[in-house]
DNA sequence: ATTTTTTTGTGATATATGTCACATTTTTAT
DNA sequence: ATAAAAATGTGACATATATCACAAAAAAAT
């Protein structure tokens, strides 16, 4: 039924996915790539995490209410089909399996989101930002060698530190020999010490 | 079919409701009450929300997982269903409006899990507190006077600040005639100034 | 190709707030 | 009632990191 109800789109690195602030009547299925979630703080816009496929977008603001509650941005190139809302609710409520599945996943987001929260509030930026390459090498790029998706300043924003402080916490890694750096190439050298970092100061 | 499957417990303030990595076979609701959900992070233990009834308690842990993935404790005197898991997920699948307003709540969770993160990074203290104090007087007690439910230093804990600068903004409030305090008492004087420093420094 | 915009690299400086220390008060337990 | 524990009030001080200010490099747009 989903597989009849959606229009297939593809978004460039850069364009923007969902709009926060703007009526929208379809739940977002990212298909392929990678996305970052961002919402209208009280002084900037702030990323609140990156999210890869496939995945639903915009579950929490569509469900409750019809407008969007945040920004979705992709961050590389993406794949995304729209469901009508009223397709979308109708299979929640034919298909129990489904509804599961959709319970359980807004459950997992709600449990990430405390435990970012506890993290990025109490690590300082050489622990958050090795906290950011751990979930690049390990969840998102599954290698110890990829390319950053973001910015500095994106980083910087995302785990609440300045882009100059992960500018200069990210050479200091690389002094130390725990990641490699060529442009926005990286390669970790040390994850040990890496989650060392993690953990620790 | 959940009236028959449940049963009353009270919990007196500063009880334990729900202990992270215990395993749980129980979905709670708190029936009457305010409780604090908080969680284990690097350091120390961090308080994610104060929550108050009526309401579902764990249901990211028990929908997902069986070792609760955070603690939830007593703030007030408080009421709180036990409703076997089972019991839940059969009453989830036979009643579609149950599920509906589950994923709703969730969905609600998520959003308001954004917003205080982009909130708590981006303000200092005082508009931090004012936050706070806003939210126990247009959330949790429908009033301008209260009693503050938490100390100091849960609250410090909670917006990420130290108890002495919680304290040292409280006392600053009460000089600016933005409150009054007596001991715990609170009454809010000035609402307006107050919203003004909720959005300002 | 050339221009414009966005990123990145790095120093200097300011500051909000954490941290420690201790007295006092309030609450809880015995 | 009394002792013990937790919470509060305040001063002094240290410090991680924000912020400003430029220069250089890279990427995007024309």
């Amino acid at each position: 039924m989903l597989e009849n109800n959606h229009a297939v789109v593809k978004f460039r690195k850069g364009d923007s996915i969902i709009k926060q602030g703007v009526f929208s009547t379809n739940v977002i299925f990212l298909r392929k790539g990678l996305a970052k979630i961002h919402i209208t703080g009280p002084y900037r816009e702030q990323i609140v995490r990156l999210i890869k496929a496939p995945t639903y977008l915009g579950l929490p603001t569509t469900l409750g209410n019809k407008i969007n509650q945040y920004s979705v941005t992709a961050v590389l190139d993406s794949e995304v089909c729209f469901i009508d809302i009223d397709v979308f609710k109708r299979v929640l409520e034919e298909n129990r399996e489904f509804s599961s599945y959709i319970i359980l996943e807004l459950s997992k987001s709600e449990l990430e989101a405390y435990r970012r929260c506890a993290n990025r509030t109490q690590k300082q930026t050489r622990g958050k930002l090795a906290d950011v390459l751990l979930d690049f090498s390990e969840n998102i790029f599954n290698s110890d060698e990829f390319v950053l998706p973001v910015s500095q300043s994106d980083i910087g924003n995302w785990v609440d530190s300045g882009r100059e402080s992960i500018n200069r916490v990210l050479s200091e890694f690389a002094a130390d020999g725990i990641i490699e750096m060529t442009g926005r190439e990286v390669r970790i050298r040390d994850k040990k010490l890496l989650k060392m970092v993690s953990q620790n100061g």
